[in-house]
RNA sequence: UGGGACGUAGGCCAAUUGGUAGGCCCCAGGUUUUUGGUACCUGUCAUUGCAGGUUCGAGUCCUGCCGUCCCAGCCA
């Protein structure tokens, strides 16, 4: 991380190799180039951090340029969101320009072509053209118009622009090399025909430059040094680099990157749009777009999304960057840049029994744990509380440290108090909590020192605000939905509980005090956006962005094997990542799954029959470390009679397992076995020359 | 199938340009903690796609193979 500064792509690489041989005066000029006919995304961002990037880096510049070559796709609306989503970015754009601002220099350039004799207008069909164009293993045909004569075709181009053919009709093409194997290079048509209103133009053109002729001429007439661009235009630069080499004009210099792919969702504006149309999402700005706009609503700050890029790196190969590694980055800005308040999503009602009915006080609270800069609010506290659901188990589990029958917690900056009884209604479903407090640990503290390991958040009943949450989690469930399983689409991959909205939750006073957009931490859960369109004081609407990591969710998680036990919880971001290797439940485990296994050659040292256990032995088993393992293994009816055998056995040993305590000792592992005679599990056996602690692949 | 590019841990990116593979994320464990958050520490994970060759020495150079992506729009 420290390095990041120091560190530098193979961009820079090259940018700094022209810097030293003296190349364009020492001058960085690069360009963001969208073409204004969809919203900007996650990739985009990747785009514009390099773009703009680099001018700074290098005290160059970098101009925002809509490239709107094709007047029937691209919209003034598109043009307006572009412009918010960069600046939002937090990038300045040295120049504004559109393609079509160059219409007239890029016809004019066309017809030096045509009179150099380096372009002829086509009067092939479409089809036509693309049948004389061959294919990857047959050379292109010349077209029976390639040769002629430079005056008519002056006069035909020249018609062209004056709107004398139709649509298609004609076209001009530029005389390159029908043999190429290079598909781009083989006659491309430089102009088509379009009797379309452009956004800008109007109805003065009729005449539309194509990309790759339009392209060069745009970097070349801003001066732009370096033209950065994806790896799909790698096939177009021998092309881009011809066209301006017909011409007496400066030659910026193109290189492609790869683009951005992210795990859990989709990147092409085809797929996108058919998310907004088909209302699988409600709009572009839905928090769980990729859209710049989106993830804007979300409650990514700009800070964030330009770390991200950062952190990902520019490179050649094709990549997928990783979900995670998004949320990671989003935490470790949110964690830095957020206040803390307290909001219970899932409200239990407790009551405190030795806390006077009217009585109400103030607690004095921080508003960031590590940043005093930030100041304190203050939190009323009363006879009533509630507390998040999840912080209470009537059954506690193992580890378990936050409330339950008996059991005492801290209320954050308030008090410790101690559940006493558990009320339920005729369901069975529970209600309400009655607990004592210690009115000696105002504040929080005990004032005997005694360790209080739980702290709950809470908001008191009284002067609780009632709030709107919207709960986002991953648009997909699966890391590549382009990849659909056989005879299904995309769209099966989607995530059906990528929302959920909840309305009955409770915040502390203190967020009437925000405004839409502010970024918050409901402490304990997640970090929290106040929506930009919804938020009132009125009507307080929460988006979740990202939550806080769930440290106990993972305890329990490798403690049961089973995950249907708190209601509601979704699948997040760290549950889908971290596949545990259970063969507990599930009776296969994935090839993923078994190569996370750590195998490891083992010899036992003593085996020995448990009591009690009719399946079981209890080995102890030297893996090369500086004490045998204890393992259980269940082939007692296997080996015995023979027990006395198995001893100096070499075997397979699993040896990254979460070391279990059993009702016989504790489990350090487990020994690969397999189906034997009649039914019976026998030891898979190492044989050959190896040593305890040997890896087994 | 012709051409263009790309292959370094589960993911992403490095490696002083020929000197013996490193960082971040993920995962596992621990310390601190009035957020089971943060921070910090430790650990697991790579015979650099494969096979040859050159060299004292190869992720870096050479040869051959394999795999993946892009190109046959009057889209960008």
């Amino acid at each position: 991380m420290a390095t990041e500064a120091a560190r530098t792509n193979f961009i820079e690489d090259i940018i700094n190799e022209d810097l030293k041989q003296g190349k364009n005066n020492g001058k960085v000029a690069t360009r963001f180039p969208p073409e204004p006919n969809g919203y900007l995304h996650i990739g985009h961002a990747k785009s514009i951090c390099l773009n703009f990037g680099i001018a700074k880096k290098y005290n160059g510049t970098c101009n925002l340029r809509f490239d709107d070559t094709n007047p029937e796709t691209e919209e003034t609306e598109y043009v307006e969101s572009i412009k918010e989503d960069i600046e939002w970015l937090g990038f300045k754009w040295d120049g504004l320009f559109f393609a079509s601002d160059y219409f007239d220099a890029m016809y004019d350039h066309a017809m030096t072509l045509v009179k150099d004799g380096k372009a002829y207008v086509e009067s092939l069909t479409p089809d036509e053209i693309r049948q004389y164009r061959g294919d990857f293993n047959t050379p292109g045909k010349n077209s029976p118009y390639r040769d002629r004569p430079v005056e008519e075709n002056i006069t035909l181009f020249l018609e062209m622009k004056a709107g004398k053919y139709k649509d298609g009709e004609i076209c001009l093409r530029a005389k390159i090399d029908m043999q190429s194997p290079n598909m781009n290079l083989r006659d491309p048509i430089v102009y088509r025909i379009r009797h379309a209103h452009h956004h800008r133009t109007g109805d003065k053109w009729c005449i539309y430059p194509m990309y790759d002729w339009a392209h060069g001429l745009e970097d070349s007439v801003e001066g732009i040094t370096h033209s950065l661009c994806t790896l799909e235009f790698e096939n177009h630069r021998p092309l881009y680099d011809w066209f301006l080499e017909q011409l007496p004009v400066h030659h910026p210099q193109q290189i492609e990157f790869a683009r951005l792919n992210l795990s859990f969702t989709v990147m092409s504006k085809r797929k996108l749009l058919q998310l907004v149309k088909e209302n699988h999402v409600n709009g572009w700005d839905d928090p769980r777009m990729p859209t710049i706009c989106g993830m804007r609503r979300r409650g990514v700050s700009p800070s964030a999304l330009r770390k991200f890029s950062d952190r990902i790196g520019i490179a050649k190969r094709e990549n997928v960057a990783d979900f995670a590694l998004l949320e990671h980055i989003v935490r470790e800005d949110l964690n830095e840049t957020s206040p803390r308040i307290m909001g219970v999503i899932n409200p239990l009602l407790v009551e405190i029994e030795n806390y006077p009915e009217d009585k109400e006080e103030y607690f004095d609270a921080p508003l960031h744990p590590e940043d005093d800069r930030w100041g304190s609010r203050k939190i009323p506290f009363g006879k009533h509380v509630y507390i998040e659901q999840d912080d209470f188990r009537e059954d506690a589990p193992r580890k378990w440290f936050r409330l339950s029958p008996g059991k005492e917690i801290r209320l954050r900056y308030a008090c410790l108090i101690t559940c006493k009884d558990v009320l339920k209604d005729d369901n069975g479903n529970i209600v309400k909590l009655i607990c004592t407090f210690d009115p000696e640990s105002r504040g929080g503290t005990a004032p005997d020192g005694r360790k209080v390991k739980g702290t709950s958040h809470w908001v008191s009943a009284k002067h609780a605000v009632k709030i709107t949450v919207r709960q986002y989690d991953r648009l997909f469930n699966v890391e590549n939905p382009n990849k659909a399983e056989e005879g299904q689409s995309w769209l099966d991959n989607l995530n059906p509980n990528s929302l959920e909205v909840l309305e009955n939750c409770y915040a502390e006073p203190y967020i009437k005090e925000l405004n839409p957009e502010d970024r918050i931490q409901f402490e304990r859960i997640g970090y929290f956006v106040a929506d930009r369109f919804e938020f009132s004081k009125d009507n307080p609407v929460f988006n979740r962005t990202v939550t806080l990591r769930d440290s106990w969710a993972k305890i329990e998680k490798n403690q049961s094997g089973s995950a249907d036990r708190g209601k509601g919880k979704q699948p997040q971001a760290s549950e889908t990542a971290a596949k545990k290797v259970e063969t507990k439940d599930e009776d296969y485990i994935s090839i993923d799954d078994f190569a996370k296994l750590d195998l490891r050659v083992g010899t036992i040292k003593s085996a020995q029959l448990v009591d009690g256990a009719d399946k079981l032995l209890k080995l102890q088993v030297d893996i090369g470390e500086e004490k045998p393992r204890q393992v259980f293994a269940g082939i007692r009816k296997r080996y015995e009679t023979e027990i006395d055998a198995l001893v100096g056995k070499n075997v397979v040993v699993v040896a990254n397992l979460k070391p279990r305590q059993m009702k016989f000792g504790l489990s350090e592992g487990m020994i690969l076995a397999a189906g034997g005679k009649q039914n019976r599990l026998e030891l898979a056996e190492v044989l050959g020359d190896t040593l305890p602690g040997d890896t087994v692949s």
